[in-house]
DNA sequence: ATGAAAGCGCTAACAA
DNA sequence: TTGTTAGCGCTTTCAT
């Protein structure tokens, strides 16, 4: 077997020290004599010694790496939610180590268990669409392993989480949608079982009322964020009559899969039907018309769930869960302006 | 220190065996009594014990990990091939451990020691594009530490690499754009080091001499692959007198921008400029007009790529470096739909 | 100021 | 069939 890393028995034997001597001399021990410690830095560096993390989280019962799980890898919501972990973990000295639970339950439980496995020091994640029993986070927090839920969220008063102002910036899109001359609004709403779900809803039932509309069964339906089904959604609404004027999409994809089936209809937008979507990708600024969005801060929330996950970790003894909620903007574009 | 996890110690204790026996009880070693494996096994059920892959990865030298840096983790193309890295990696007990270089080579640099400080069994990667310099290679190599590169590769005789059929696309296009009677077709080409750039410039320019067009050097304008840049690109397209007929991006990110600046200066697409991008990426089909691209395998692709590095471990010698190619397909749609 | 030894959790060669 | 021992690479008492 070639030896790929010299460990710190090499520079030990090579250098007629102890093994702790070379140990200590590399973390510039007070104790360590400053020549010997200077001789063993020296040495390490020609060497290229890297101590070996499993060794130390043998020792320490660490492994510096976070485990994330989300539903899907693809789509630019979590991919930037991922990169805003990735960066600032790393800036900690955190790896992160990637699962994906296809919006399953199942997947979940065993992308849980496997991280667990693999003795990563807590978990970020979202939770996936079908997953409405939560049971299997019990033992995490029985052991105190830092936690973190992002945007989809359970338990908030055990777990800590980072979502945005959901209700807020759905009852401001449906304001909007009125100052703009809209009157029928409709709403494609995600799987009813999701928080992000019921606030967008509340908030959209908020912004009717608040704008003396009434609130219309018909004009609330629900997809599963999946192309299909909000193009099967765009297509229920559509069919009704009289049919909305506005539609606010659960996110970005929503709105862009409405659109599509909109002009699909030889209905134009904004004038014959209002859109606005959730999240903001770039394409929102490529398609045709503009399409009105919710900027939601992805980055930034990856950067404060990683940041939740450090306080936990960094705390001696478990702490309060905090309740991180962050600001979202509304980007008006040509989807939604039509001359009032 | 609350215990977190249960050892094989505790089982050994609690059963009064030795170690080892449970240590092989728990492998099913045909040595053990089926009546004490039958306990053994029952206990750690119980106590759900996991083996700890520290301990594991410390006698073995091998972590189940696989580093992947990418050069950017937020666009579409990136995302879906870590998924099909991803996928492949869980269904043989593997984890990815995820890195951006953010396009630049100090930080792939940096990346690639961090992950192997980390001890990852091995590395998939996409070079980025600063990267010209590629000695930082020469240590896995010496190492005979697994690694594939995707999509932007170099040293292809020593590392295994899994790339598209870049030059026969490119040729394909520049002929469907002839075939469309588009006669100055114009190419916003990617930075000019990448394997990529080289390989579709030259199909490029092999389709133009198919079609018997000439080759204009105004007509091939490189980009770094940003938006903003791609945009700069098309301007300094369109200024031209006369200007192109037809433009082919790098991918559909730079066609995309082309479309906005298209668009911008009243243009039509396809009438007065044929567009195609690569990639395809959902949004091509949302975009209007529908834009024409190239079907890149980016999932298959993250499978191959992880198949390739299975390969490499599996391999109790070093292997011959394979480079895989996968086929392409070219999409039409209305961007580049004009009556002939 | 330095070294010896124990132990983190596990496997495997060697004994019994 | 089972137990003992050494060792993977490291840190940390406890000696010296």
């Amino acid at each position: 077997m070639s030896k790929r890393h010299v460990s710190l028995k090499t520079l030990a034997q090579a250098l007629n020290v102890s093994m702790s001597t070379v140990s200590r001399a590399l973390r510039n021990h007070p104790d360590i004599g400053p020549e010997v410690t200077q001789r063993v830095q020296q040495l390490a560096q020609e060497l290229q010694y890297t101590p070996n993390p499993l060794a130390i989280g043998l020792l320490k019962d660490r492994t510096n790496t976070i485990g994330v799980i989300v539903p899907d890898l693809v789509t630019y919501f979590f991919s930037s939610i991922i990169s805003g972990i990735e960066s600032l973990a790393n800036e900690h000295g955190y790896y992160i180590v990637i699962r994906c639970s296809y919006e399953s339950y199942e997947k979940e439980k065993e992308c849980l268990e496997n991280l667990l496995k693999l003795r990563v020091d807590g978990i970020i994640m979202c939770l996936a669409q079908e997953t409405q029993d939560y049971a299997h986070f019990n033992h995490l927090l029985e052991a105190e392993i830092p936690l973190v839920f992002f945007d989809r969220v359970c338990r908030p008063e055990e777990v800590a989480t980072v979502v945005v102002d959901n209700q807020e910036a759905a009852r401001r899109i449906t304001q909007h949608f009125f100052e703009s001359g809209y009157r029928r609004i409709a709403h494609i709403a995600g799987p009813a079982q999701l928080n992000i779900t019921r606030e967008r809803i509340a908030g959209y039932q908020q912004g009717l009322q608040e704008c003396g509309l009434p609130f219309e069964e018909d004009l609330l339906v629900h997809c599963d964020l999946s192309i299909a089904s909000a193009t099967a959604a765009t297509q229920q609404l559509l069919a009704l009559s009289p049919p909305p004027d506005a539609i606010f999409g659960v996110n970005d994809t929503a709105a862009f899969a409405a659109m599509k089936e909109i002009k699909r209809q030889h209905l134009r937008i904004p004038e014959d039907v209002g859109l606005v979507g959730f999240t903001d990708e770039f394409h929102a600024t490529v398609v045709e018309p503009t399409l009105t969005s919710v900027m939601h801060p992805t980055y930034e929330m990856g950067r404060e769930a990683a940041l939740l996950f450090l306080a936990q970790m960094d705390a001696k003894t478990p702490i309060q869960p905090r309740q991180q909620v962050l600001t979202t903007q509304l980007v008006v574009r040509e989807s939604s302006s039509r001359a009032v």
